[in-house]
DNA sequence: AATATATACATAATTTTCTTATGCATAAGA
DNA sequence: TCTTATGCATAAGAAAATTATGTATATATT
């Protein structure tokens, strides 16, 4: 708690950014992952994380490929061509929104 | 269009932040601060505006003065006591938030 | 003089996006 | 045996925005 609620709108493009340096993941991998990336101060939640992963499917931006390990059930997510393209773009609108804010919040930050 | 949809979940620490610098502002000026201080990149809606300046007066963050300037009212809010220790809170986990971003999103970033 | 744009507030309907609460199932650790 | 970790999923509800209106005055443009 605390965090919850602070990254809203941003998920989508996280998850593209991992899966485009990662290649593929599964859906648990990823909240591990960001937990991990961010020492804990983000994390996602599975109500918010499986319906994106559905989206960005339905949205022709991943691709799915199933996966048994130790008997239990993985879907391993990876980025389609249009995916990548997409990726290139969020990433770039996310980093000028973090800049954008960063300069509102603390002018003094530097800007590289 | 865009940049649309990006800042959510901040727009109340936005709106604290540049009280506590400007020691008070009406609405309209918000967005006109906002828009200019990020070069268009951020821009606030008054859909999402005045119900926040509601909202944050309401959990008494902010106090209204009234004012007629060239025979058009307006609202000048500042922040209460309150709202300028809650201004410390709100500012620190959007900054955590930026630097957690920045990190995820391009750890070559200068962390400062 | 007429019209459009800027200034200034406000709210309702809708959508997006998240949290919280469940649910199922297997594996591993205490 | 019981709890925690792993792994998926969805439904109900809340939060926070967008979009679309509405009112009104002032200024700039044609």
């Amino acid at each position: 708690m605390g965090n919850a609620k602070l990254y809203k709108g941003s998920l989508n493009t996280i998850i593209l950014k991992l899966l485009d340096e990662q290649g593929k993941m599964y859906g648990y991998e990823i909240t591990q992952k960001v937990k991990a990336l961010t020492k804990g101060e983000l994390k996602i939640t599975e109500g918010a994380l499986y319906p994106a992963l559905h989206k960005l499917e339905a949205e022709g931006l991943l691709d799915v490929e199933l996966a048994k390990v130790d008997n239990r059930l993985r879907k391993y997510y990876k980025l389609t061509e249009a995916g990548e393209k997409e990726t290139v773009n969020r990433l770039a609108e996310l980093e000028e929104f973090i800049r954008s804010m960063q300069n509102l919040v603390n002018p003094n930050w530097s800007i590289n």
